[in-house]
DNA sequence: TATCTCTTGTTATATATTCTTATTATCCAT
DNA sequence: ATGGATAATAAGAATATATAACAAGAGATA
């Protein structure tokens, strides 16, 4: 999806929910809708210094949180990355991502198996889940 | 377990496969063997420091990088924590984590049906996996 | 002993988050 | 509309977390 479709659906989102989609939040959601993959919040403070030299670390984090709270991109733990989500219109689900340690694509996938899995795990512990991580590291199909 | 027995353990794993269990990493060892739950790094390290007053963050990186490489601690990506691992000794299982986020408890878990889930949705994208994050965030059966 | 490798010490730097204070937007009463 | 109260957002500084780079030291091997 293009980076102005996304930034269209995202407006009206936010809209919709009552939540502030300020310029500068705008701004860091059109750097990741324009990155391929993965990227690192300082890659991205990086990109934004250009046009506001005042940027700091903790602006391109707020900004970050807010895009994860509201689903637009997600965090990826194992590398400290964040890459767009390209169906966050689509439904509330939970993240399953594959990354490719070659190249740095990262491909988010949705098995309900996979989500019945864990809850059945936890439950054997009597363990409440609240969210989840899961992140597979590897070789995707272009570089094998 | 106890941490005695932990330590012996290590030992032994590590005089076979013929790596150096120091007395620096030893002491990470025993520190992270004699903590209920997830420790952070600098937490160690000043602990580490009652005894070693020149360690450093390194210092303790080192350690943990070992103790890791060796699968006797987990690092938790999620929480930037580290837990030691009680069956080390027994096989090279993925590591699948249910952290309670009340208490800090952590539970590792193994299941055979998680982990061939989860290859099954890699194949579908002809992914190829060469390990995989899974940490689970809730509230254990304790805290309920 | 000479050499090579692994480990550690030390310093610097990269990455990430928290806290406090200031600013801006929104809402409501006037 | 206008001003004032309130809440959300942003700036700035400080701190927490993690790694890199290089020099020095200790162990193993021949």
């Amino acid at each position: 999806m293009s980076a102005q479709k996304l930034l269209n659906q995202a407006q009206q989102v936010c809209s919709k929910r009552g939540v502030r989609f300020t310029p500068l939040r705008e701004h860091v959601f059109v750097l990741l809708a324009n990155q391929q993959g993965a990227v690192g919040a300082y890659e991205l403070l990086d990109q934004l210094k250009k046009s506001d030299a005042s940027a700091k670390p903790a602006t391109i984090y707020r900004a970050l949180d807010f895009l994860s709270k509201q689903g637009f991109v997600h965090k990826i733990e194992s590398i400290n990355a964040f890459v767009m989500c390209h169906h966050f219109g689509e439904c509330n689900h939970p993240v399953q991502l594959l990354i490719c340690d070659q190249c740095g694509y990262v491909e988010e996938s949705q098995s309900n198996d996979l989500e019945n899995t864990i809850q059945a795990m936890a439950k054997v512990s009597g363990f409440q889940i609240t969210h989840q991580i899961v992140e597979a590291h590897g070789c995707c199909a272009n570089c094998q």
